[in-house]
DNA sequence: TTATCTGCAAATCATTTGCAGGAAC
DNA sequence: GTTCCTGCAAATGATTTGCAGATAA
């Protein structure tokens, strides 16, 4: 669980003000699995903090992806979602539930500055989605 | 370049009617490389069929997508785009002028079959999209 | 105090839908 | 002749924006 402490030092460090509003969605973001979308994420802050508005939500998540403290991953069925995690990794999204696992991409690194290298891009960043169907919709079926 | 009995037959052979817009839409898709967005497409089709509308484009691509005629990359930037390649390959897009292309995934099969091993999901698709800047908007600045 | 946020309501934009007429088979 | 498709216009739903008041520094 994230200290209230850190989480105004990395909100300053960023030049951010301290807002309850971004204290609380960081703690969110960087304390679930779930890979919530902006809805998702007004519902539960909202329980901390009744009178949130939901573009105070979508304002707080923009700032928080153009700062890099968390990711947006794109929208495969309209809907962005967003993770606190920002290290590299692969996502399962099962496409019966809806639900979202995180994968680590070994060898991800090379694989990605090989393509750096014989496309000549400059290479910021990458999403790698695998859709299926997961564990348990599998044992429901 | 696409024959027209070949892309009459494809569609057939899906259960779907051969109509023009259909034949028109899937031809371009066949015959670029540019990924287009829906509005893409429609902008295009219409120079062959200029009364064709704009929400009989969405029905079609979601048809092709549903047959697997075509493939659907998430939405990065709020348009979905779509791909007449439907090879598993991985996407380099540009964030500077949104150009995207393709990329072979060299062992990515194996890759595949290993997450689905040790997670127990079944995969059914994937896509691996890398963003960055391309060799054009590098020269550029 | 001053710059920066927040909440609200309205706006925007991609995509979907309902339905009546039209085309494919 | 039936069934399926198209075009149109209206609806939907996620996300953004403008602005006045509130809050952090």
């Amino acid at each position: 669980m994230l200290m209230e402490k850190e989480n105004n030092t990395i909100l300053r460090k960023n030049g951010l003000k301290t807002t309850k509003a971004r204290k609380e969605i960081y703690t969110f973001l960087k304390n679930t699995y779930s890979h919530p979308s902006a809805f998702n994420v007004f519902e539960n802050v909202k329980k901390k903090l009744p009178g949130i508005s939901y573009a105070t939500v979508y304002n707080v998540l923009n700032i928080f992806v153009q700062k890099g403290l968390i990711q947006e991953l794109p929208a495969y069925d309209n809907k962005k979602r967003f993770d606190g995690n920002v290290e590299p990794h692969i996502h399962l999204i099962c496409l019966e539930c809806g639900k979202i696992e995180d994968v680590p991409f070994e060898n991800g690194k090379e694989l990605i500055e090989k393509i750096a290298k014989k496309s000549g891009w400059q290479i910021k960043k990458y999403d790698f989605n695998i859709y299926g169907i997961c564990v348990d919709c599998k044992n429901k079926s």
